[in-house]
DNA sequence: ACCCTAATGTAGCCCATGCTACATTCGATG
DNA sequence: CATCGAATGTAGCATGGGCTACATTAGGGT
């Protein structure tokens, strides 16, 4: 049952994304503030996706339970390398779905923010043709 | 703070949008059941959705306390006002964020798929964006 | 060297969204 | 018209992802 492309499916899917996208945006904000500062605090982190410190401590312990990320008590986080990997690819995908966005004509601000949620949803063969498309206009 | 384009804001915007999802899935199907077989079903609705009968009960009782649907013991479940006018924007967008992925050259399978899941992150500024870019194409 | 602040961690709560197992009710059919 | 299968409903559990309140630790400034 692979290959089954029935209503059912695509919402499983769809939640098999909301469940992952948590982790994604977690693990790419980690990599983007050790790119930036060297190191990631939890504290910047909640600070950065406007939750509390507890609910991103909780969440580096799902990252951590996942493989992703390692951080020893009082000190900051780091991912591991499946967390890198994981980052890289998100943040390409981003950027795509934020350009394809913008070249459409959605306005900056509102790709910006619309591509926050979308990237998530976006699978492989649909990043292909963002590609694609990218590559082909004038 | 209305106006504040800020990373956490608009993360704080994705959470929301994950939140109203499910919702507006449940809406759109119930409306797609009636308008196919004159009235919807727990059973139907957890079949297309692929979740087991209880877990639809629930998401259906919260639709009730949200004010979208009403259903007696052992009815159908029926939309109100507000929910037949939810299923009708949220079923719009649906379509014109399909017709945009597939208009961009992604194939129909995964158009269909991952607009599943990224419908529910399209603000109405870029939902109108796509709307002209469907409009001004060849 | 001490202490104060800020960062980190912990405990305990809430709600949404899934599940399985069991109970009840409807309605079709013998 | 009685019964049995399918649909509906209920109970109870788990996990994710939020929160507040409180405890602990690290480290810089006097």
């Amino acid at each position: 049952m692979p290959e089954e492309p029935t209503q059912a499916h695509r919402f499983d899917l769809a939640r098999k994304a909301r469940s992952t996208s948590l982790l994604e945006d977690y693990v790419e904000l980690i990599a983007d503030l050790a790119a930036a500062t060297g190191e990631a605090r939890a504290t910047d982190i909640a600070k950065r996706l406007g939750v509390t410190h507890p609910t991103a401590i909780k969440a580096i312990g799902r990252l951590k339970a996942a493989g992703l990320a390692t951080s020893r008590p009082y000190r900051g986080v780091f991912l591991t390398d499946a967390g890198l990997e994981l980052a890289k690819k998100t943040k390409a995908r981003h950027r795509l779905v934020v350009d394809v966005l913008i070249a459409i004509g959605v306005p900056t601000e509102s790709a910006e923010a619309d591509g926050e949620g979308i990237e998530h949803h976006v699978s492989e063969a649909t990043l292909r043709a963002f590609a694609r498309f990218m590559r082909n206009r004038a």
